[in-house]
DNA sequence: AGGAGGGGATGCAGTAGGCT
DNA sequence: AGCCTACTGCATCCCCTCCT
């Protein structure tokens, strides 16, 4: 494993170039991890039908990927950037050796779900991904769940990462368990595919992942042939403060402070700090802005009076230790600035609290 | 296509400090 | 001297968008 501790970069130069299969550009060798294969965003059903036509539709779940090597009784678990994990997950282990074939190596999601099958925020899949000390006994508290969604190398086929898709998916099935596999649809109609998604929004889950079913399996590359769908929530929040940029963008306000209003207290409560979504003319005109309202500054941080609204994407809300007002956003990215807006007209943390409720409900029963 | 810019959370290991 | 807690730093998981 040892070897497969450092930068992504070596183990794609490990792996062997495959030259004559084209499209797939490394071979695949059990127990040796390959970079996963990776997505680009979609805005909607439409814009991903037009891009794939037919395609298949999954559940996203938003848990940690694991890549499943299994040869004889051995079984090896390796995450997104390829660190070996097989430790911490007996439970994939227990079915791995359970699937009656000797050799594959497979592609999922791991993820803490609760008993009527919701999931729990990533928070909780992370606290129970990140123990390594006394897994037996985290195990029962925080049991882990397996939902697979690739096959890149199966007895008697060898590595069948040049395959299309629906032929990976059609031999995985024949082996692993259905329970085992992700929900899964097939289909060129929108209104179908939208069912699906809202389906998987409503369990819960983060989205929909739509992949193109003639796709070989493209080792550690963001292409179109995999898209994910996810429901776009923005805030209109305050800038409170704003932090100097490093490297290239030394010299420049980068990294943004936000909170939401507070109309009891007219003040404002910080939901952490996004630097993301900044082209160069934005962190320019923002420099300068936001000295304009300068209060006061530390060695990193100018403080300023809250006025700037900008429009803020994130991927979900979660419970934070860290500020006070108990929430941070997750993911946090600039979408735009809101000059239409006045702080006054912001968002307020009673709605923030709202949408987190509301999240939290969707993950539960009922 | 890859690097840069850094977000939040967790667990773990190490250290500091207080207490018995 | 030994034990407990609190804090910090590190590695790892999740992820995005812009720029070269």
């Amino acid at each position: 494993a040892m070897m497969f501790s450092g930068h992504l970069g070596e183990v794609a130069r490990v792996a062997v170039e495959e030259g004559a299969a084209g499209l797939s550009r490394f071979s695949l060798r059990l127990f040796t991890p390959i970079a996963p294969m990776l997505a680009n965003s979609a805005e909607d059903v439409e814009e991903t039908l037009e891009r794939l036509g037919e395609a298949a539709f999954e559940y996203k779940l938003d848990g940690a990927r694991i890549q499943v090597h299994k040869g004889g009784d051995d079984v090896r678990i390796f995450t997104r950037q390829l660190q070996d994990v097989t430790e911490r997950l007996p439970e994939v282990i227990e079915w791995a050796r359970a699937v009656p074939v000797r050799d594959f190596v497979v592609e999922g999601e791991a993820i803490v779900l609760r008993p009527d099958g919701r999931p729990f925020p990533f928070q909780i899949t992370m606290r129970r991904l990140g123990r390594i000390k006394d897994v037996e006994h985290v195990r029962r508290e925080i049991p882990l769940s397996s939902f697979l969604f690739d096959c890149l190398y199966l007895e008697g086929e060898g590595s069948v990462i040049a395959l299309p898709y629906q032929q990976r998916i059609d031999l995985m099935s024949k082996v692993i368990p259905s329970s085992f596999m992700i929900p899964r649809i097939v289909t060129n109609d929108r209104a179908e595919a939208e069912g699906f998604l809202a389906r998987a929004l409503a369990a819960g889950h983060e989205g929909v992942m739509a992949k193109s079913l003639t796709a070989p399996y493209v080792a550690g590359q963001r292409g179109f042939h995999w898209l994910k769908l996810k429901a776009a929530v923005t805030l209109d929040l305050v800038v409170l403060a704003a932090e100097w940029g490093h490297g290239r963008r030394k010299g420049w306000l980068s990294n943004l402070h936000l909170g939401a209003r507070d109309p009891e207290s007219g003040q404002f409560v910080m939901l952490g700090k996004t630097f993301k979504g900044l082209t160069d003319e934005m962190l320019k005109w923002q420099t300068e802005k936001l000295l304009s309202l300068e209060v006061s500054r530390d060695e990193w941080t100018v403080y300023v009076r809250p006025d700037l609204v900008v429009e803020i994407a994130f991927s979900e809300i979660q419970e934070s230790p860290r500020y006070p007002g108990g929430l941070a956003l997750r993911f946090a990215r600039v979408k735009r600035y809101r000059p239409d807006k006045s702080a006054a007209e912001a968002d307020t943390i009673q709605t923030v609290m709202g949408l987190f409720q509301k999240q939290r409900g969707e993950g539960q029963p009922g």
